[in-house]
DNA sequence: ACATTGCATGTGAACGTTCACAACAAAAAA
DNA sequence: TTTTTTGTTGTGAACGTTCACATGCAATGT
């Protein structure tokens, strides 16, 4: 008699019967191990697909010392601010995307957890995910990929992770984007069109990106010969106030320039916004190139030329990094993935 | 000697032999079983607490008979399709929170899951999952709510099923929007600002929920002694074109309406876009409100007034339905859940 | 021909939990 | 008081898999 409300499953013993071999050897087919003759592994192979037989994840949980899972951790409060401002968190649903497909090609499912940003909660909440899923690897965005601590947390439990936008860590595998290189294309792609007046609005100095994008606009204006004018360089927060007053502040220079870059997406629509109010027109007077190029910029108006990140390439490779080497590669592996520029309509040649 | 690369957690034993009790009775503690004496549990409580110990779950689904996953049903192909016209798939976003904060609040998982449209392989894609998670539940979400094939493989298998934002179905649990009543709102909302002349472009005939919308519109016309020119019930099918054709035909009657309500964000950006080419002024001459309210909302110029499906908690809804009533509530019942009308700036008085 | 190595397969135990049931104590009913 | 019921705690088995190790057999080396 079964246990009562429990449901019955194929197990590997089910499998193991109608092959006609033992449950190891199944369990040997089911993980590609070497030494099982060619014969036996169809015959095993044929005996699954008969049965429809899924290996259940729980039990080689609880068998091997793999759980199958990748947990991915995204910030909690920054997915509530993006709602407060009527904004989604792509950053999360690209994430899904990305790494589920690449997880999923490997029998690993990736599991979401909404970490707070502020110590010790968001440890004390790592700590939890960790004991009750033992994932085989977990993947920090920002801003938890800033948090040292959390790095150090998983290090000393032995559970790999990547960080996915982090630039200079010495400490397990990171997934970044050439944001000089970024940078340095969007302002190449102005000066291509006669911009010289070029202004940059950079983003929150905690992130070492922030800086980089700012070595990138300078070199290449560097490299053309252009001006650099000091109050070109506005600083700002990632926040759409801090871009309003860049803008601002570039509005009402003298010598005004014809082409701003800014930091994120939600700095470049203040500069937008900010240029509508005046009456500048843009791409006609201004040009304008954002970076991160979230799903909201095609309702722009003009829609805003950007650069891109990858963020769904860089889950893959994230899970793919984690799953293939597991503990080993915990080095401080640093992966590059290309960026794209993405030309829309707030991008034109100088004004005369 | 412990097994070699195998980590060692601490397990309900550890708790048992530090609290002086049997393992038995920590898990009584841990599952909130009644029949433990206060002073007992206490004592296992602060026993825990000291551990820092955490239920392993992969342990928790071997030994029981749940697994205290939720598996959430996503659409792949809508997932790429939004990419490609550049826009996010908020509405993951916001399911991955409102269902892992319920989820969450009672010692789940939630496991998202992107599934093919196409039948055979969509009932393959969630049978392999079922077989490999058994999850203790599954939300299935638009067009899969729709998929009675899914739905029947669930019942078969003995897996319970919230169903969101479909109509009238007559198994599983289902968590919807009051279609008609908010359809009924907008159209009111302009009546209340003396719009007589109110358009509507309905959505794809293929869901329920548009006749409703297109059922609301109409009764609220007809309380409010409002003409219904047949001619201002256009039929869309939630792109970008079908409201821009709509919207097209609105704009060119004889007797242009001076109000618009699309069954979605999509279309209504159409009428925006079309509106602006023909220079006819929104709010001022023209008023448009939207359906479903996605993130980009905010970035249209001027920012659409909309009905908001409230998507996190009919996510939050599901999941806390699946949990807390299990295989029992299996009834079809239905659970409508508030929309909320946000008024933004594209609805004014009627012009004169 | 014999020991040695390597490959192919099988057996028993372990993982960390819950379930089923047993045992006992305390309270309630007779 | 004795019996019955109810409440509290404990023990052994089971879940479905992988690990560690044992076994058998073929191929290789001497």
């Amino acid at each position: 008699m079964q246990r009562s409300s429990r449901k019955k499953s194929i197990t590997i013993k089910d499998v193991a019967s109608v092959a006609g071999v033992s449950y190891q050897t199944v369990s040997r087919v089911i993980n590609d191990s070497p030494n099982v003759k060619t014969a036996v592994r169809e015959k095993v192979r044929s005996a699954i697909d008969e049965l429809g037989y899924v290996p259940n994840i729980a039990a080689r949980r609880m068998g091997g010392n793999r759980s199958y899972l990748i947990l991915a951790i995204n910030d909690r409060a920054r997915t509530l601010d993006n709602w407060a401002v009527g904004r989604g968190n792509d950053w999360v649903d690209q994430m899904l995307y990305g790494g589920m497909m690449e997880s999923e090609d490997h029998g690993y499912r990736l599991v979401f957890e909404l970490v707070d940003t502020e110590q010790p909660a968001a440890s004390k909440q790592l700590a939890t995910a960790i004991s009750s899923l033992r994932p085989d690897g977990v993947i920090l965005t920002p801003p938890h990929s800033e948090n040292q601590d959390l790095a150090d947390l998983l290090d000393a439990n032995g559970t790999p992770y990547a960080r996915m936008g982090s630039i200079g860590k010495t400490d397990g595998v990171n997934i970044i984007m050439d944001d000089e290189a970024a940078a340095f294309a969007a302002t190449q792609h102005l000066l291509e069109m006669n911009h010289r007046k070029v202004a940059f609005i950079s983003g929150s100095p905690d992130y070492l990106a922030s800086s980089c994008r700012l070595d990138g606009y300078r070199a290449a204006m560097k490299q053309a010969n252009a001006e650099i004018h000091p109050a070109w360089e506005q600083p700002g927060d990632f926040s759409f106030n801090s871009g309003a007053k860049a803008a601002n502040t570039l509005f009402t220079m003298d010598d005004r320039p014809t082409a701003v870059i800014a930091s994120n997406d939600e700095m470049a629509f203040a500069v937008l916004h900010e240029a509508a109010k005046r009456d500048i027109s843009v791409p006609d007077q201004l040009s304008i190139i954002s970076f991160d190029d979230t799903p909201g910029v095609r309702f722009s108006v003009p829609p805003l030329t950007a650069i891109r990140q990858p963020i769904a390439a860089m889950a893959k490779t994230a899970a793919k990094e984690l799953i293939q080497n597991g503990a080993n590669a915990q080095t401080g592996k640093e992966i590059t993935l290309p960026f794209q520029l993405i030309v829309r309509q707030t991008t034109g040649p100088a004004p005369k």
